[in-house]
DNA sequence: GTTACTGCCGTAGTGGTGTACGGAGTCAAG
DNA sequence: CTTGACTCCGTACACCACTACGGCAGTAAC
């Protein structure tokens, strides 16, 4: 799992290869070195970090706090990353909030939506507007 | 609160006037009646609806996705609005689902990290990549 | 060695979500 | 009835996160 070409690489983290050079522009991904001329070369470790990026993303991260994210992993720092965790908690945990939120309001209203079959006023309204 | 201008609707929904002109374009809003000649006039329950796409947003519901869920108002589609509704409600389990991984790898990561005053290396890496 | 496939690089284009601008119309206070 | 703030509308611009393109170079299979 070492001396994957891009295109392999790209495949193996399901993106684009544009996506790929897109993120070392970006500094998500490091520049590999290029053993073989001017051919770079990954390894399994670039793709975690590739399914990372993408599984931060869906939670709404920005490409940008993800690089922040991504340099807790210098372990120099240990102080700032603690800080910078800190405050990704307190967003993830408001989001997680809305969302539970967001879950009650939607479940509600499929089961009462299912409960008036045929009825023609579906009481949802009140549960989207509460959130 | 009914006859708002653009201007204290926009206002009190916390966005920007072109946001919602944008959002009428989009279809989001509803075209206000114009009472005085052609000026706009917005209610409460315009300010909430703002709110809601806001709300919606920040969840990660792109504007088509929050179209079709403001959809589901129009009580008359019941079925349609009950199925969209599953759809909805299974994305946002997914999401948090995601989230609550993410809330327990960052306070791993943070309460590690308060842990290891002083120490260069932080714990950090596998909290990070077990996502 | 030729051919076909990658890869490299820079630049340009796309789709989503707003924001800004300019010129004309409208309204309410003074 | 003027003045100044607000609104209308269309269009253009901006930012993010890609995605595509084109031309050249390296590589692998035959």
């Amino acid at each position: 799992m070492k001396n994957l070409t891009i295109g392999v690489f790209a495949a193996a983290a399901r993106v684009n290869v544009e996506t790929i050079r897109f993120y070392q522009r970006k500094g998500l991904l490091p520049e590999p070195h290029k053993p073989h001329g001017s051919i770079r070369r990954y390894c399994a470790a670039d793709v975690q970090r590739v399914r990372f990026v993408k599984s931060a993303q869906r939670l709404g991260f920005s490409l940008d706090e993800i690089a922040e994210l991504l340099r807790l992993e210098d372990g120099a720092h240990c102080k700032e990353a603690g800080t910078l965790a800190e405050h990704k908690l307190k967003d993830v945990r408001e989001k997680l909030a809305d969302l539970r939120r967001m879950e009650a309001a939607l479940s509600v209203l499929v089961r009462s939506c299912r409960a008036t079959k045929g009825n023609v006023s579906c009481p949802l309204i009140a549960a989207l507007y509460s959130l």
